[in-house]
DNA sequence: TCTGGGGTCCTAGGACCC
DNA sequence: TCTGGGGTCCTAGGACCC
């Protein structure tokens, strides 16, 4: 068996410095010389913190924090909302200024994404990562007008830890071979998988570091966590990742739109309405992506916090309000019949997700009424079209004239 | 301190089919 | 008769990420 081993590969992951807040100041250039930003929540309370400028960060202030406490952290913060249109214009134009340093570039969410340099060495004079990295941090500013950081090593991994390492607005490349040595100055908190629980039960079996971790055997990490989880634990804790940077637009796994309401949803007529615009935002968003969805998933929470879901898959893809608003109703019903409490939380998820021009799937068996007719789809369209040219607003939602 | 909204992936049990 | 095994789909719940 001999196989000439693969390259060492170079691997650059971007990460924009508290995006949401550069955004912020982009929509609101009054907000550029402003150091003490807060970005989410919402003014009625009940909301966290998405994004904190550096700032803010030196009080305390942290992502996910209430923002109820991140204010008496820093009174003298600025709070303001998240502004979506910027947020989704600099993702698209991040996304553009990526792609023209390799083919292998791929955002991995809205604020970051990942560039596979492998190969690339004689386009960029076999200039070391490092110096190809900086470049591509200038261009970025220039270019999007946004702060990035940037992590540099042999897999996805190493890379996105090293970014952590470079922030704000700096570049850290972990040197080949380095790997191993790098991850065992890190705790286990910061590996990538290794959440609150997981780190929680590391603790009660004693292991408080990486180098604790490593000295299991894979018997043991098998006999706790299962085979598929041990493997990963292993690789991680040791800086080992294949993942490879894939490009291609794939088909989305699920749209969803979900809302915490201010106050606690318990009336038919309040939970009806509610429903209603879940479902016209989720079907408008996936229409808009050019999709259909077969799995219709209403969810809620309730005031101790407790998700409960109830979904249904159809044996054909639906895309309009009119298909899916009475199957979520129907979906809500049973949620409110099992579990009659207030609701703090709703949300509407459509998954098994096709592109809309999918062939219709018929068989001979199939003589089940179609659920959702033409004349419905074209209706979706038309409220679309209005929507896309005068407004949100321009029409009610899911384009229901005459009430629905 | 009182906990957002957008997602992905994994697990596990039951139905159903061969 | 009283007992199979594997694959796929569906549902529910939960961990995790940004």
């Amino acid at each position: 068996m001999s196989a000439s081993a693969p390259p060492t590969r170079r691997i650059l992951h971007v990460d924009v410095d508290a995006m949401f807040v550069q955004c912020a100041r982009i929509a609101d250039p009054a907000l550029a010389n402003e150091e003490l930003i807060v970005v989410g929540g919402s003014p009625e309370g009940r909301g966290v913190v998405a994004s904190a400028s550096y700032g803010c960060r030196r009080y305390g202030v942290r992502s996910a924090m209430p923002m109820a406490e991140a204010l008496r952290l820093c009174p003298r913060a600025v709070r303001v909302g998240v502004s979506r249109a910027v947020v989704g214009q600099k993702h698209r134009e991040l996304e553009a200024a990526l792609g023209r340093w390799t083919p292998l570039a791929a955002m991995a969410s809205v604020d970051e994404g990942y560039l596979d340099l492998t190969g690339c060495e004689a386009l960029y004079d076999d200039e070391p990562l490092e110096a190809t990295a900086r470049r591509i941090q200038r261009a970025v500013r220039e270019e999007v007008g946004l702060d990035v950081s940037i992590g540099g090593g042999s897999n996805k991994l190493i890379a996105k830890l090293a970014t952590s390492l470079a922030k704000p607005a700096g570049v850290h490349v972990v040197p080949a071979g380095g790997e191993a040595d790098f991850v065992a100055t890190l705790h286990p908190g910061e590996i990538p998988g290794f959440g609150p629980v997981l780190v929680a039960e590391l603790k009660r079996r004693g292991l408080d570091s990486i180098a604790a971790l490593r000295a299991l055997d894979m018997e043991t990490l098998r006999r706790w966590w299962g085979e598929e989880r041990a493997r990963t634990i292993w690789a991680r804790v040791r800086g080992i990742s294949h993942e490879p940077v894939t490009v291609g637009d794939d088909i989305p796994q699920s749209v969803s739109s979900e809302r915490t309401y201010a106050r606690d949803l318990v009336g038919d007529d309040e939970l009806a309405r509610a429903l209603l615009a879940l479902v016209a935002e989720a079907a408008q968003a996936m229409r808009k992506k050019g999709l259909s969805a077969r799995t219709v998933t209403v969810k809620a929470r309730d005031p101790r916090f407790q998700d409960r879901q109830k979904s249904r898959t159809l044996p054909e893809p639906v895309r309009t309000e009119r298909a899916i608003l009475p199957i979520a109703r129907e979906l809500l019903l049973q949620l409110r019949a099992d579990h009659p409490t207030p609701i703090r939380l709703l949300g509407v998820r459509l998954s098994s997700l096709t592109h809309l021009d999918a062939p219709e799937q018929t068989t001979l068996l199939d003589v089940a009424p179609a659920v959702e007719s033409e004349r419905d789809r074209r209706l979706a369209a038309a409220a679309d079209a209005l929507r896309a040219r005068f407004g949100k607003r321009a029409i009610g939602p899911g384009g229901m004239v005459g009430g629905e």
